[in-house]
RNA sequence: GGGCGCAUAGCUCAGUCGGUUAGAGCGCUUCACUCACAUUGAAGAGGUCGGGGGUUCGAGUCCCUUUGCGCCCA
């Protein structure tokens, strides 16, 4: 037999990329269309181009990629379609600041210029994220790879954006929205994030028109000249431009009197009414409330109500405009300043408070968010929303976790009108297009006249839509929508929506609502939601806190300089002064599966990453020695017959395959990987391997049939844990076929051997596991661990061989045929073990375990110490002792006719056992005692 | 203010039809480099599952309440 040297450290540097470009190139994460098969899809979150390789990306493609390759390896047809965002905003800025370096602006080369740099900076920088998907593993369809922007999705986006207008859904409209003055374009209102801050409660007098006849209100009486004001408080002085009433609660006593006059804005002196609405709030600031419909949601609301003009105060910019009076043309911080030094000198401050502000900051760029109104497209969501609602409410959609379903209830329910227009060039440009007269004309080709007049006049909306309206249409689009295409027909609806809870309001439901209105159908059947990758203190990960950490780091290492370089991370320079050292991709996929749940977020820690890559290390080292084990193989020969490790192996190997079968069929990954993991660790390497070396050793049939299911379980193991660690399984099943196609047909798994792990089938259960076997074995185990416990206990070095005197009754036989495995893992001398049925007269110098029903006498003369054995001994049967009165008593109570047959059937068992070993536990004291 | 979640071993986390004596990784203690693996092996210490109440034959798991923390939406 051919010899191949493996390193003894797995090298996974030397693996990842060539098996990846292997995968690849062979088409492997191409699905083939068998109608005879429901497919399973994926479409991937598309990144932004603008994007950057992070945990973020590291987290779903880990669990993507382990859905889709699990799904292939079911022999479904599998489809993980990737692609890329167009990230308007962020994009945007990223080329007008690469603009900006070049001396020139988005506005000195026109839209026209402009679009091109962006196509070019796309192209040039576009795919970065894509090579670093790769790197991770993702095995997805690059045949299929989608842009938000591409011509495809242009045209869908088009579809769309006309079917809802011609259904109505769409109208455009002055109307409060959050402005971004430094972006110059309106966001939406899920853009908008809102934070604490310290500011100042401005208290000031806001003076009634003097009118004869009119008596005053006790409140507000201005000293010398017994004016009479209403006092108000703002956290914003500079709106008070835009105030149009001054509003009091209408049962409020202390301002009922003045209910009905005229109050004069300060330094302007334009007369608005005082009000009386409900929803003032009489305990809040002064009781009485400045409205400025212009320029606050709630006063808007206010101001609709009592048919109040609406003022606005600021430009573009919010800088002040004409309506600023001496004001104009200041920003509108400076304004705020200036405003109230004027007001202080006109007498018209109060005081000022310290105050907590919830201030509106833009998600990008975080500057404050300026309500405003504005003209914009908006969705009528209500219908939109209501269908969205339903699908997941009958069940035709399920969330993962299901704890989100009430999150993603409570935001449909309180949804708002979307404002889908941005004032931004990169995106897809409103297909809308106004006639002099104002008319609107949209459809799928671009009109030469308007519909409504004929006038050939036109010109379309400069705007363009908000970035997640294409990614809305992502799932369907991407397959080809609105064109019936064989995709479409195929892999439409998708399986499995898999992304970050962060955005389900965001995409998911957006996705949701598209999906009902334009296909008439959910676009998936299931939500799964991962949670946000924090650092190892469950903070999350900030440039400002400096505990960013690149998922490039763990897979490929990293020097404590270089991550200072990075900035942003000088925390982990700091706690790594040696850096990180490289553990490779599967190491990294494993902890990110393994370490969380659905939908909780997940601190990650370097310590279990480095864990993790031990455990592939582990699995390449069982690879080497499954090697070795084939090298002393001779020729085919007859069978022989199982052994009780060969029986419990295979049995507890397929209780393992339909156990975590089961956890991946039910979405629990992280519970299917850990289960793996322990199988083969805990199982298979530190049990059955040992085991094996002997029985090779015993004689050519049993070496053979041993190393046949040696390869029997190592296969299926690494088919297992493909999905969770991709590179290093299928590398070593790469050996593990080699070495079993070189020994012989009767090596060959049942159903041959695929080309590549990657399109292996998934393993299957037997249909009945040996339960004597796991049973035999595991009184087996327990043996070995109580005389390893003793010898530890004891100190007995590792070197030094005892013997044993087994008093084994009717385990005697079962025993006795494990009995080389019993001396090799417990360190007894072959020679030395006898089975007997009494203790044998000279025992006394023996150190006596009691394993269940079974009794061991261990000669160690020096060592044994008849006190401190009895006193051992007693403890235990006290201990033995006490549950066997718990279990009788409960038994004997409710438990016995109430609790289910089965359960009460193994506490009956449980009993028999604990006595059987109490019986053994006295007769052993007895012994001891003579 | 409304909604959702978390609290389990020193640390980070599992524990998904409620069923016996609650698990893992890291860390810690002791021992071992000879036969795949010191990125290893063997043994061990360590928690009563935030507090209180309830349902149940039985609760870490279900219900109520309370404390602390977090997130989302107003």
């Amino acid at each position: 037999m051919p010899k191949i040297e493996l390193p003894k450290t797995y090298d996974f540097t030397a693996v990842e990329r060539k098996l990846y470009e292997w995968w690849e190139s062979s088409g492997y994460f191409q699905p083939v269309i068998d109608h005879n098969r429901k497919p399973f899809v994926i479409s991937i979150p598309p990144p932004n181009v603008t994007g950057e390789l992070h945990l973020g990306h590291a987290m779903f493609v880990s669990i993507e990629d382990l859905m889709v390759r699990y799904h292939r390896m079911l022999g479904e047809p599998t489809l993980w379609l990737p692609g890329s965002d167009h990230a308007g905003i962020a994009t945007q800025l990223l080329v007008e600041r690469m603009l900006q370096r070049e001396g020139t602006s988005r506005e000195a080369l026109g839209r026209e210029k402009f679009l091109q740099r962006a196509w070019e900076w796309k192209r040039k920088y576009g795919g970065i994220i894509y090579d670093q998907l790769r790197r991770l593993g993702a095995s997805c369809d690059w045949t299929r790879e989608r842009f938000t922007l591409d011509d495809g999705l242009a045209l869908s986006v088009r579809e769309a954006f006309v079917r809802l207008f011609e259904k109505g859904l769409l109208y455009r409209g002055p109307r409060l929205v959050n402005w971004s003055p430094g972006l110059r374009t309106a966001v939406s209102d899920l853009e908008v994030e809102y934070s604490d801050e310290p500011g100042t409660l401005y208290f000031f007098k806001y003076m009634i028109k003097e009118e004869p006849g009119r008596g005053g209100s006790e409140f507000g009486k201005d000293g010398s000249a017994t004016r009479l004001y209403i006092p108000v408080a703002t956290t914003r002085p500079e709106t008070i431009l835009g105030d149009t009433a001054v509003a009091v609660h209408p049962e409020d006593p202390r301002y009922a009197a003045l209910v009905g006059r005229t109050a004069l804005v300060p330094i302007l002196g334009r007369e608005i009414p005082v009000i009386a609405d409900e929803a003032v709030d009489r305990e809040f600031g002064t009781g009485a409330l400045k409205i400025t419909p212009g320029h606050d949601p709630i006063d808007y609301e206010v101001g609709k109500n009592h048919g109040l003009p609406i003022i606005s105060i600021f430009d573009k910019n919010a800088c002040l405009n004409e309506n600023g009076g001496p004001y104009q043309g200041l920003d509108r911080f400076e304004c705020r300043k200036k405003m109230w030094a004027d007001m202080r000198a006109a007498n018209l401050v109060i005081k000022e408070e310290p105050y907590m502000l919830r201030v509106p900051r833009s998600q990008r760029g975080g500057e404050i968010v300026e309500p405003m109104i504005s003209t914009q497209w908006f969705i009528k969501i209500k219908p939109l929303s209501e269908a969205a609602s339903a699908a997941v409410r009958d069940g035709r959609i399920q969330i993962i976790p299901e704890h989100f379903e009430k999150v993603y209830f409570n935001w449909l329910e309180h949804i708002q009108d979307w404002c889908i227009s941005r004032q931004l060039w990169w995106g897809h440009r409103i297909p809308v297009w106004y006639c002099p007269e104002g008319h609107m004309t949209s459809g799928r080709e671009d009109p030469a006249a308007c519909s409504v007049c004929g006038s050939r006049t036109l010109r379309q909306d400069e705007d363009v839509l908000d970035t997640w309206f294409s990614s809305g249409l992502w799932p369907f689009s991407t397959l080809g929508w609105p064109d019936e295409t064989r995709d479409l027909k195929y892999f439409y609806p998708t399986s499995v929506m898999e992304t970050g809870y962060d955005i389900l309001f965001f995409w998911v439901a957006r996705m949701i609502m598209f999906g009902m209105e334009f296909t008439g159908e959910p676009p998936f059947h299931t939500v799964y939601l991962h949670g946000l990758v924090r650092d190892e203190q469950g903070r999350k990960m900030s440039k400002s806190i400096g505990n960013v950490m690149d998922p490039r780091w763990v897979m490929d290492g990293v020097t404590a300089a270089q991550i200072r370089e990075a900035g942003g991370s000088a925390e982990i320079a700091e706690k790594y002064p040696e850096g990180i050292p490289p553990m490779g991709t599967d190491a990294l996929r494993f902890t990110l599966i393994t370490s969380g749940s659905p939908g909780n977020d997940l601190n990650l820690s370097i310590e279990r990453v480095e864990a993790n890559r031990n455990f592939a290390n582990k699995l390449w080292n069982a690879g080497r020695y499954m090697l070795t084990a084939f090298e002393k193989l001779g020729a085919q020969c007859e069978k022989a017959p199982y052994t009780t490790a060969d029986r419990w192996i295979l049995s507890r190997l397929s209780r393992t395959i339909s156990d975590s079968t089961r956890l991946m069929d039910t979405y629990q990954y992280g519970e299917a990987g850990r289960m793996v993991y322990d199988f083969f660790w805990g199982e298979f390497a530190d049990w059955y391997i040992e085991l094996s070396k002997l029985q090779i050793a015993e004689n050519p049939a049993r070496a053979r049939t041993t190393v046949q299911i040696l390869a029997h379980v190592f296969d299926d193991c690494l088919r297992l844990l493909h999905p969770f660690t991709p590179f290093v399984t299928e590398a070593l099943w790469g050996y593990l076929k080699d070495a079993c196609r070189a020994a012989g047909e009767d090596f060959d798994p049942p159903a041959g051997w695929p080309e590549a792990l990657i399109i292996a089938s998934w393993p299957k259960p037997v249909d009945k596991v040996d339960e004597d076997a796991l049973e035999e074995f595991s009184l087996f185990m327990d043996i070995v661990r109580a005389i390893r416990n003793l010898r530890a206990e004891k100190k007995v070095p590792l070197t030094k061989k005892t013997s044993a005197v087994i008093l084994a009754d009717k385990y005697k036989e079962q025993l006795s045929g494990s009995a080389a495995g019993l001396c090799l893992l417990a360190r007894i001398d072959l020679h030395g073990l006898q089975f007997a049925d009494e203790a044998p007269s000279d025992s006394k110098g023996s150190v006596p375990l009691v394993v269940g029903p079974v009794r061991i006498l261990i000669p160690l003369a020096e060592m044994a110490d008849p006190g401190a054995e009895r006193a051992r001994l007693l403890k235990e049967s006290e201990d033995v002792k006490s549950q066997i009165t718990r279990v009788e008593k409960l038994l004997a109570g409710d438990f016995g006719s109430r609790a289910p047959a089965n359960v009460v059937e193994k506490e009956r068992t449980r009993l028999a056992a604990l006595k059987e070993n109490r019986d053994k536990l006295e007769e052993q004291l007895k012994a001891l005692g003579k």
